[in-house]
Formats: structure tokens, sequence, C-alpha cells
DNA sequence: TTGAAAGCGCTAACAC
DNA sequence: GTGTTAGCGCTTTCAA
């Protein structure tokens, strides 16, 4: 390995000036620099950013603290989708990432803290992990920089970045009632999502705004999954067999929805009409295509970059950031005809 | 920040003591040891990786060279899947990773052995890069210990894990004989990856074994994208009109080529049968479904990590591995009647 | 069983 | 402009 030490040696200078040169001081002599960089080519330096990372007290490095990165996941390109954006306002900066898996049996056993702390992250991004998780509340209240995807905590330190989840769900709200629909279930994710609390509220007030009865007892949680939203959808019906509309709150919930419906002979928009939200890849293919509520996740991951490079590059305050969402109306929805 | 040698003055011991009983060695009393956990978990101490690593001169980080991680690249989830195997097997060790984005346009800069060496990675899995990348060759010659997925190089530092496309393309060029096709065109990906050399030779041996006339002529690359298998489709049709089969060396052409087919009025199958390659999620979606080759590609993922870390950890060889493929036949292909 | 001291590769006062 | 020196947090001889 070759170091400044090599590089000093080689020209005849003190690794102090060869440090200033390779940083680009300015006190320091056009002749010597050249030098310095010449010999740098010819031995093929690289700095090693371990070293300097330990004396500066910044790593240069952000982790992404990722739950669900399952075989089973990938269905879902959301979270692909966040770590594409991330990474691609990264890429812009001297930022690189270490990815934190929240579900190795291994790392369960550290708080996220110690693991940001470990690594000597300068900032860490949190996606994907449910409200009710020990150690969430830690690394908000602690000291180091964070942005939240789709938990709207704000700390010292921590800001976050997420659609406008009521304002979304209440647009299909008044579409359904704009359609004619009266009677109308919804599957919502868990309790421990901040997103399926807001989805829950924006459609309930919205709905009753329009003079629609509709209260929790007519929403089953299908806990984010493909098999939990058909299960959902099996025990709502079996509650109440006049729903003619669903709303759920992912898209995986209702392609299973979708086809738990589809196989007990219910027609699909014909019977019951379904809605999902996150307009995930698959929703366009699927038939019928899903109507849904198309978010920007590419976005997202690279707003809540961003707002974590500014708070670390330029002592930015910690925020909020929404960013837009869309209604798109496709084959799976239709007016009710009565 | 609590270090080491907070510990040793808050237990009145020295610092290789403390360094010693936080590492378990056995030369300590264990009584001292107890004072030190103790100490240890009062003042809420963690380790600095990087100094660790700086002494060690081993950062237990892997590096994740990717290319296409675009916003783009969601339709694709082959990435999202390798990925996931890698962090599903890393997860079990004490590796962590660090991903490198190799369309950054900083680090295009940086040679691929660079960015390795920058930030002290032990080891590196490629993948999705292309054969004529100029700085394949110097990581696969140098002695940053690597593993490659889908590129069969070997190096003294270099293994690759891949799935047998020669046999896969062959059991496609099985199969549409066996339906009794007899025009066939191929949509490849581009020159420069081996995959696609692999499936065209695959591809062309059997037919010819099995009397059918194929070679380059009836050939067009369509790039991987769906774009281009939409465009390469028109081309082989408008070249030979009498075509009867295409085998595209990627769902996701394939997807293309359907499209750009259907909307010239060709049915598929009844017109035309369509193989794709890697049985990504889409194609169980589409319709008609994609007859194709599926790959496990998660298995690929773990494979390279658990080759690769068995280098690292037990100067296990750079070695060869190959994973299961499987021809998975659908609706988009049928036997010609005529 | 423990401690003193050196050193990993780098940066940053401070002096010259 | 340049060099001397100390030190980042840790591990590891070597000696006691």
């Amino acid at each position: 390995m070759v170091t400044i030490k090599d590089l000093a040696k080689h020209t005849g200078v003190s690794v102090t000036t060869v440090s200033r040169a390779l940083n680009g001081y300015s006190d320091v002599n056009e002749n010597t620099r050249k030098k310095i960089m010449e010999a740098a080519r010819l031995l093929n330096y690289s700095p090693n950013t371990l070293a300097r990372s330990l004396v500066m007290k910044k790593s240069k490095t952000i982790g992404m603290l990722i739950s669900g990165f399952l075989r089973e996941s990938v269905k879902d390109n959301f979270l692909m989708d966040v770590m594409a954006g991330v990474h691609d306002f990264a890429a812009q900066t001297d930022y690189d990432i270490v990815i934190f898996n929240t579900n190795s049996s291994k790392q369960r056993e550290k708080t996220y803290a110690q693991l940001c702390k470990e690594r000597q992250v300068d900032g860490v991004i949190i996606q994907g992990i449910r409200t009710d998780d020990p150690y969430l509340l830690e690394i908000v209240e602690g000291d180091i920089p964070c942005v939240l995807v789709d938990i709207p905590l704000i700390g010292k330190w921590a800001g976050y970045v997420s659609t406008d989840n009521i304002a979304g769900a209440s647009q299909v709200a008044n579409y359904l009632a704009d359609q004619g629909h009266r009677s109308i279930g919804m599957i919502n994710g868990h309790d421990f999502a901040f997103v399926s609390q807001e989805r829950f509220t924006g459609f309930q007030k919205t709905l009753n705004k329009r003079g629609i009865t509709f209260d929790s007892s007519r929403v089953e949680n299908g806990n984010f999954s493909e098999q939990g939203g058909a299960e959902a959808a099996l025990r709502l019906l079996e509650k109440d067999p006049t729903i003619t509309a669903v709303f759920c709150a992912s898209d995986l919930m209702a392609i299973g929805a979708m086809n738990a419906l589809t196989s007990k002979g219910i027609r699909i928009p014909e019977d019951i009409s379904i809605v999902g939200y996150d307009d995930i890849l698959l929703s366009r293919y699927v038939r019928p295509a899903l109507t849904t509520v198309s978010q920007d996740t590419h976005g997202l991951g690279s707003a809540a970059a961003k707002m974590l490079i500014n708070m670390l590059d330029h002592e930015g305050q910690p925020q909020q950031a929404t960013v837009p969402h869309e209604f798109i109306e496709r084959s799976s929805s239709k007016r009710l005809n009565r």
C-alpha cells in the first residue's frame, strides 16, 4: 500500500506538504505540487479514507437502514425505488452509502444508533420500520442526523420526507363517492405504520363529510402483504356483503384482494371496485389494471438524501419535505350502476 | 464519543486490558473483565470500527459495484434480487456492504480498483458491467478479492457466479424445435455481455443440431431494454416475415417485442411465439404470460457473497459457481399448426 | 494477568 | 512555503 509517507520520501518533502498538496491547499508551491501529483500518479497512490475519517471525524458515509430487504419483498418495488433515489442523489456528492439490514439476527441485538456509531456514518436514512420499533425513538432523539421516510417525526437531528397520505386517501374517498359508492370498505396495513393511520384518517374524514357511513368497523388489516390483502378482503365481505368498493392501503394488498375476490366469482370492477395505493410496477400489468394513488417514490429517496446531506454539509435544519402524489384511474374501479 | 480510554480511566486499568477484555481474550481476569463490561454498558460505549480497521487492515466491508442502478431499471428486478441475495448472506456474517455506483459522473473518473482501495473494502462483488468496460480487467487482475456476477473470468483473486446460459438457451431451442418451429429469430442484448454471447451460442448450436437454419443474420440486438426489444422485433420481422418464433435474451426485451408485434396486429402466440429469459416478476403478469427461463437470481447474489466471504475469511480459492435455472412454459408460445 | 509504548495513514496546529 | 509534532481510537508486541 502506497501512503503519503511514500510520496514524501519519493519527492523529498514532508508528509504535511504532501497532504496539503493533495488536498488542494493554496499555500504550496506550484512546482512542489506538480512533483507530488506526478509521484502520486507514478506510484498509483490512493488516499486511505479510513485514516482520513478517523482524524477528521467524518466518514463521508451515510447509512441506509432498511427493513424488509427480503427475498419476498421483490414484488414491491417501493424499496428499490427509494434506494435508487437516495443513490442517484448521493452519487452527485462525495458521500457513499452503507446498507444496514434491520432484519438480520446479528444486528437485531444492536440498536440502530449503535450500528451508526460503530460504522461512524455521518447520518442515516431510515425506511420501512414500524412505529413501535423499540429502537426508533432512540435514534430520532439521539444526536445522529437522520431522515425518516414516511414516518413523520422531527427531532433536533431528525427530519422526514413523505407524501401527503391524508390528501391522497381523501382523493380516493371523493372519487368513490363521486362514482356513487355508498357501502365502502378499507383494507389497511397495520396499526404501527404512520401511513396506515393517515390513509385511514383522510379516507374516513372525507367519506363522512360526503355523508357516507364509514368507521373503523369497516376496516380490516392486511399487513401490507398480498396474502394478507386476500384474507382481509374475504373478512370484509363476510362482515358486510353489500360492499361495492374497497380501498386498499397498498397495491400489493389490492392485488391480493382482487385475486381472492375473483376466485370467489366476484367480478372486478362490475361487482366491486378496488383502489390501491403506491402505484407499484405491477399495478399497470395486472388485469384489471389497478386504480391507485401514485407516489414519486424515487423522489422520496432523493429528497431524503438531499435533506440529510444538506444537514451534514450546510448545517441545514432537519425539516419536513413532501413529495407529490397523483390519483390514477385505471380499470379496477367504475361508477356504480344500481 | 466514549473510547476505550474512557473505559480505562473509569475502571482504573490500561487501554490494553480494556481492548483485550472487549475482544474476549482469555488472558484477562474475570473480575476485571466484568468491571470493564459493566463500564462499557454504563457509558454506552461503541467500538469505533474505523480505528480498528485502520490498524487491523481489514474493514469487514464488502463493496457492491453496480451498474444501472437507475430510475429506469426498476422494471427489471434482477438487480434488486441479486442485491437482496448478497445482503441476506452477508447479514449472517460480520460484513457490511457499501454500494459503489458506476454510473455516477463523480466515480467515472476513478477506476473500480481505486474506489475499492480508497474505501478499503476487503472485497467486492461486481454486477452488470459490460465486458468492454475499461476498468474491468484492472480489477480482475488486481489484488482485490472479487466475485463477478455473470461474467466468466477467473483470476488469482477473482471468481464468478452465473447460471448455465448455454444450457438454458439450448433448452429453449429444443422446445421451439419440438413445437414445430423452423423459422426462428433471436433478439439479443448487446455484444459486450457474456450472457448474450452464451445465449446465442447455446441457441444456435442446438438449433443447427436439430437441422434448423439459424445464424447471426437472424439476430437483432435490443440492448436489454424494453424499447430496444420492440425495435428489434420490428427489424427482425421486416427482414424475414416468415418468422414464427422469437427467442429474446431478456424478459424485458420480450415484453417490448410483444407490445410492438401486438400493435402491428400480430397475435401472440397464434402468429408468433415469444420466449424470454430471466423470469422477472412481470413475466407472470403480462398477457399473454411469458414463456421464459427462470434463474435463481437471489441465489446468484448469495452465492457471490458466500464465495467472496469464503475467500476473505478462509483463504478459499476463487472459483466458479453455477446456480440452477429452469425452463418455464407459459402462454406466449405454442405449437406451430401449419 | 497487566501495562507501556509503538504505530496504522492521515490532518492540523504551530513554529520556522 | 515548508517541516515538526501531536493525536484521531484502536490493536499488538514486548516486558514486567
